[in-house]
DNA sequence: CATGAATGAGCGTTCATTCAT
DNA sequence: CATGAATGAACGCTCATTCAT
């Protein structure tokens, strides 16, 4: 009965306080002193667990990516219809956001630095990957009548994916919980504003 | 009689230049020495024309924020009802978009960073003007039975504000002309994805 | 009439104040700080002179191969016979340590380290050059009479370069005259220390 | 009775792995941490066995010098003339030569750091003995006119020590046995490469 | 107005070393 | 004995900014 962490939680923590620092500020204006302050070491100790600053930046993106990923794939592998299978991605994205706060805002704010670097070429893989999964969904809606048949599909994509990643840069002013802000969205997505 | 510029249009020239930099990579990630390279001079002689980095941006941002208030006075004043006034205040962001990217982006990359300095107070007070106009607008419209009666007007106010800039920072992929966005945007807003 | 330096000879200064410190405690053992410090300088200011330590290194490194290179083509081509030529070689070798001592103990000191490094792949070829030409000048030698017949060119090469490059790291105890170490230098190479 | 090492067989053992890396790297550019790599251990663990990286510098090269020195005492007791004890001395290098190869490295790349630090004061003095012996020999062979008249033995000794110590470095390249350097440099220190 | 040279603070990173467990 | 976590000083380098010429 001791209360020291095992080796793994101590690393798991400082991706912890990183994220938290990421989410904040973003990656590129965060620093590894800041990261290491908040963990009450120096800077150089967090070279004891990670070897870069942009490892850490890979762990938390490339878990982030794997749960989109895995969520996207069963939302498609088991949903009847495109409506479903979008209203379930909505609502699994929205599970996500509070978990990888720091990856989506690090994807916001500094996509242009890691999409450029090889380390980092899961980014776009994974991007395609959803990409397509959507384009899939609201072309096969499209065809078979449940969504309006002017819709651009690689538009509504862009709008869509953008939109639905949104929130996360709205701090934690905790305004609206993750369910209001997933309902708006779906209101906002499926029947517009207007009243019917 | 020379054909040399004026000097205000040579300062006009180098806020152009730095603001296509600010718009590609942010505020906080553009270096005064690639403003300088794309104006070919030495950074140094950057500040002949401005006191700082950041007077630059505050030029940008400034002007911006003058164009979107001006917009919203008058598409209030000038329109009937709420819906109309929306829909003006979307057509007219999506003009200001292309003149405005700079500041778009610097606003979404970089909000952190300006929102904290006194020398920046202005964003949060036209901010706040923004918000408040969307929330008259939707909250009338609700009222008079054009929206839904259900809409949160504060949260969808945030969705829309930021849904209607999010197009700034798609590169200039000339996948979509702006007119095809700002229609794909309304009819999203309006009418959502499902076919009548 | 002022005494202002030409922009080049600033940057050539500074190479010199560095190579003096590389020449002393070798490539990687010097810091930029020292290099700066030597210059009254503060370490990033050396920046603005050169793009990174490296080039520094790079500067001294080509320019000596540069020279070293033209001495040895230059006694090929202008020397009656393999004897001749390596007399030759030996004596402008010689001449050159004192202008590029850096260079030399880099390569003594640092060699792994540049070696690797494909910006440096020019220290390679240079190398290969210096090695055919002795082992050209030998073979001709032992198959003229001029040497023994059981001298082994690539083993005698290899000890001979780098005799030749030894006194370099002599610091400048000044003990000899660099005439009075090329003469030994060829008086043990022709003769050995046998007495005739 | 078990099979683990005793304590000082695990000593020597990493004492080997270090000078392995020491002979390649030198001992500056060498880290701990590779050392550690090398033993499968971490490199603090390293600090039970000595209690810093200079300790184990100092237990390679003193183990060296006294090595060579006693090879060199007893080349002078044990030979007739001047000429035979420098033959000897050469032989008998060559030999230590493949032994002590991390010592000559370190020798030769890292002078500069040894030699200021009080604990290594032994390394001059057995310099100074090396010397000495040189130019004992040196000297006494030109008086019983073995060797030219006009032979500067200091000189001499420093081409001859460092022209020994030279093939340390010719990584293990395994052009040439040990054997074959030896000759080839006999017969280069007596006689030249002059035909008869 | 522009240059060329410099500043000074801070960046990500390395490395020998220490020490409680 | 070894580990895992940390230290602290230094490293090469970046960048907004200043200023004499």
């Amino acid at each position: 009965m001791t209360t020291s962490k095992t080796p793994s939680e101590r690393r798991t923590h400082l991706v912890r306080l990183a994220g938290d620092l990421f989410a904040e500020q973003g990656f590129r204006a965060t620093t590894v002193r800041q990261i290491a302050d908040a963990a009450g070491i120096l800077s150089g100790s967090l070279y004891h667990h990670f070897d870069s600053k942009e490892s850490i930046g890979d762990e938390i993106l490339s878990a982030f990516l794997e749960d989109v990923l895995a969520g996207y794939r069963a939302a498609v592998a088991e949903s009847d219809d495109p409506r479903a299978a979008i209203e379930r991605i909505v609502r699994s994205s929205t599970a996500t956001l509070d978990r990888h706060r720091a990856a989506l805002t690090m994807l916001q704010r500094d996509w242009n630095y890691f999409s450029g670097q090889p380390r980092f070429a899961y980014l776009r893989t994974a991007m395609k990957e959803i990409e397509q999964t959507w384009i899939d969904l609201l072309e096969r809606g499209r065809e078979t009548g449940v969504f309006r048949a002017d819709l651009d599909a690689r538009l509504t994509y862009r709008l869509l994916r953008d939109i639905l990643w949104l929130p996360t840069s709205w701090a934690s002013s905790k305004s609206w919980t993750t369910d209001q802000i997933v309902d708006g969205l779906l209101r906002l997505l499926f029947d517009g504003i207007k009243s019917a």
